[in-house]
DNA sequence: TAGATTGTTAATCGATTAACAATC
DNA sequence: TAGATTGTTAATCGATTAACAATC
């Protein structure tokens, strides 16, 4: 099977490719053999160089054929392998407002084989109310849900101001990793992964570029 | 004010960093002197290096002080300048899901000077309903609000199957800058750029150390 | 002054790309 | 076969970091 060594992490760089890898595979448009790929095929959809790509295939222990590409079923087995895709991760959302719900009621998260299985919010308003099939439930439940699910992994959708003392709360109920949509950067304890999701830094670019263009029109 | 030559592009790693710089000067945990900040101090607090913080102001032309540092208003002017947050840019969110909607509501947005005018869907059960202050319109009014308000920047909340044809809309009516939540890759003449922002991405991270530490477990 | 901090050059590091032989 | 494609080494490129003199 040709695995990685165990021991070696793989950059996040790496991993961020490979789920666009494991997407434009999964719903590639429409093809008369969609059984193979090849480096080149996904490089220029992707907009990347192919060496990079049979790079990235080679170290998942992929091998290609040549003349032929890589086989799309084994590519794919191969990033949910890498990425725990076998197994279901079962997430909580933590804070229902639009965020929260627009993140819960995601239908491509299945893919990725997350499955929500609570959510949760302060506000007594939402709870009660459903949210990606299940009801929104008090904060008080929260390490209760957790340990009772055995759950490691929580999106976190609440405004700034509680993000660090909830993350902080998680964290002690079991959860490793935190998904973090709060503006809000969060210490946790070596051990525990956040990703910090900080979606207006994107604005960033288009910004630049409206403005060069206005620019460019005086 | 020793200004960047202008034609020299700035690469969008920077621009997003700056971004990161400008939210967390505006809203720094309460301090004695806010008025000067310290390379280090950033730094630290996005777990960078000091040298590349310098780097990045210094490309801006914003020059600091020794034993003093930088002038907290002097870094967010030119961060402003830079992203052309002097200027209002209007813009229109086209899907009025939860994801549309939470973002036409978030209202970090006022600091980049981001002003939502309208939000359109396709769905007359939808329509009528008030996002972020507006009523959502249906798809039809699109071209005529675009042009009425002149607006060069949309926000694409869409699911993929409608993605690529709204999109051509948008570039015919005018924009110029799509910041696309739809998971489809969109094609765009030159002049018109384009933020796809697939936001599974970053739960490739996460899935990667939740199964790492399961194993670990085993 | 001593010490903190900048600004900048040089060194390092890593990621990407180019080149090309190997393969079917 | 000729041609397409992989796999891999070497070259390049750029981003990050280290080092340190300059400054107040």
């Amino acid at each position: 099977m040709g695995r990685k060594t165990q021991g070696e992490l793989l950059k996040h760089v790496l991993l961020e490719r490979l789920m666009h890898y494991y997407y434009f595979l999964g719903e590639r448009p429409g093809e008369d053999s969609p059984e193979t790929v090849s480096s080149g095929q996904i490089a220029k959809f992707l907009n990347m160089d192919d060496t990079l790509v049979r790079k990235d295939l080679a170290a998942l222990g992929v091998r290609g054929h040549p003349r032929i590409g890589f086989k799309t079923h084994e590519v794919l087995a191969a990033i949910r392998n890498v990425l725990g895709f076998e197994k279901t991760n079962k997430a909580i959302v933590v804070g229902a407002g639009r965020l929260g719900g627009a993140l819960a009621a995601y239908s491509g998260f299945s893919k990725c084989s997350l499955f929500i299985v609570a959510a949760f919010d302060s506000d007594p308003q939402k709870q009660g109310s459903v949210l990606a099939g299940t009801v929104v439930q008090p904060m008080e439940n929260l390490e209760a849900v957790i340990q009772r699910h055995n759950v490691r992994l929580a999106i976190l959708t609440v405004p700034a101001d509680p993000a660090q003392e909830i993350a902080d709360r998680l964290v002690r109920a079991g959860i490793r990793a935190i998904w973090n949509f709060a503006p809000k950067a969060l210490v946790v304890p070596s051990g525990v992964v956040v990703r910090h999701e900080h979606i207006v830094a994107g604005l960033a670019e288009l910004a630049y570029h409206l403005k060069n263009i206005a620019e460019q029109e005086t």
